[in-house]
DNA sequence: TTTTACAAGTTGTCAGACAACCTGATCGGA
DNA sequence: TCCGATCAGGTTGTCTGACAACTTGTAAAA
């Protein structure tokens, strides 16, 4: 069975994945600029020794991806100006722990910077949804249930207070996947108590900056607000975040 | 001949794309949960009326989006967070021209956070890559070539001056796609005058505040060229991240 | 010279088969 | 009863061969 989770771990790579990692790498180095063409399916499936079905798979991935572009009758060329795009923030089954800080890092980066724009354009909406939210996560903490939910709902509100959709999406990409609870489990599984009272405090003295319109302020509590989530998980950005110029 | 340039604009979409778009769109609708299992492969070959290798590609699609996971022998399920972002900039027939300011004001965003960070971090060979960089702009601005590349190659030198790998990936995304000259053309494909020498001197600025490691300065200055940058492509920024304060 | 027709090459789609894998049920022994 | 091994069916992954739809360059015809 030992065997069994280590087959889990390390599986083989989907052979549609090597050939469209191969590529995508190809391109990425610029042997493959934008506009050349690429080999033909066949020469690909013998170059690769797969069939042509695993070839046009991983072609389809790269198309999905916004990398090249099929011309039926024609051949595949590498994109110039793709239609979509997509950022891979990593392959795989997910990051590594090491990596866990600078993806943490990232995040408060953007959030603050998120925050100081909610507070330039916030209409009184925006502030109805986060005072809604912050409620919310004030009865999970009094009836002791799990607040997490509501605590997503905030950062996700104050995002929507930008009222730009990208910085939106990528908050709410960020947070999906690294919001407080997931960061604990993987930091240490073992643990499990939240401090929800102080995250609350710190995301009440967001919230009141935002609404009173001080971008300054409300990316100072940001800062202080994800210095401590980062805190209460184990990592420390505090020398790196919160000191102002030298 | 009218028709054929009407039958290359209005061209039936691809299979593939058909079954992809509908089971999109039913995951968006919520008709299919996260988590829910998709009906399998040979019952939607035989639903939409078309063979299994559509399917597959569709699916292929999807899984590149990270809408789905696939698990051998199991089945396909909706993904619970999906693992990329996608960026879509292109509505149809033109580029959107609202959400390049969003895509934009989120690269100004994350890239003066990065050169704040930059700041802290950097090492004398960060620095020497900056200035080498720079200096083969001064070059291009010298000789009337082209230099646009070495533009971006100094914003990737600030991007890896953080040490922080998830900033430079995300910079090196946004750059390869939305850089001053690929806006310009987007923008307005008839002017051509980037005032490089302009953008030179912000760098440079820039620059001396990372080396000097004055992060509040290099935050300004990165602001600075940010805005500069916007306008010199007809978006403002202005109004909303230069003001300190209210 | 211009137009048409054709042939070769390429991607898109189809069909059937087998391999690798997962899941639940069945059955035998304790 | 309980538990473990075995098995059968179903599902995705891959292979093979074929044909359809389309593009492109070339050669023949007007």
């Amino acid at each position: 069975m030992g065997i069994n989770e280590l087959k889990k771990i390390v599986r083989a790579p989907r052979l549609s994945e090597e050939v469209s990692n191969a590529l995508e790498t190809k391109i990425a180095r610029g042997e493959l600029a934008p506009g050349d063409q690429l080999p033909t399916e066949k020469v690909l499936a013998e170059t690769f020794g797969v069939s042509r079905a695993v070839v046009r798979e991983a072609v389809a991935r790269l198309r999905a991806d916004g990398r090249i572009e099929t011309r039926q009758g024609s051949g595949a060329f590498v994109a110039q100006a793709p239609k979509s795009l997509n950022f891979r923030f990593w392959q795989g089954d997910g990051p590594a722990l090491v990596e866990l800080r600078d993806i943490f890092e990232l995040r408060a980066m953007i959030e603050t910077s998120v925050t100081e724009l909610a507070a330039r354009r916030r209409i009184p909406e925006d502030v109805a949804a986060m005072q809604r939210h912050l409620q919310a996560m004030d009865d999970a903490i009094r009836d002791g249930s799990d607040g997490s939910e509501a605590d997503d709902d905030f950062h996700l509100a104050v995002a929507a207070a930008t009222h730009n959709t990208y910085a939106y999406r990528l908050i709410e990409f960020l947070g999906r996947h690294f919001s407080d609870s997931r960061r604990l489990a993987w930091v240490d599984p073992g643990r499990r108590e939240t401090l929800p009272e102080e995250a609350q405090a710190e995301h009440r003295a967001m919230f009141e900056a935002i609404a009173a319109g001080n971008p300054a302020r409300a990316r100072r509590c940001a800062q202080e607000h994800l210095r401590g989530a980062a805190l209460r998980v184990g990592i420390d950005l505090a020398t790196d975040l919160s000191e102002e110029g030298r």
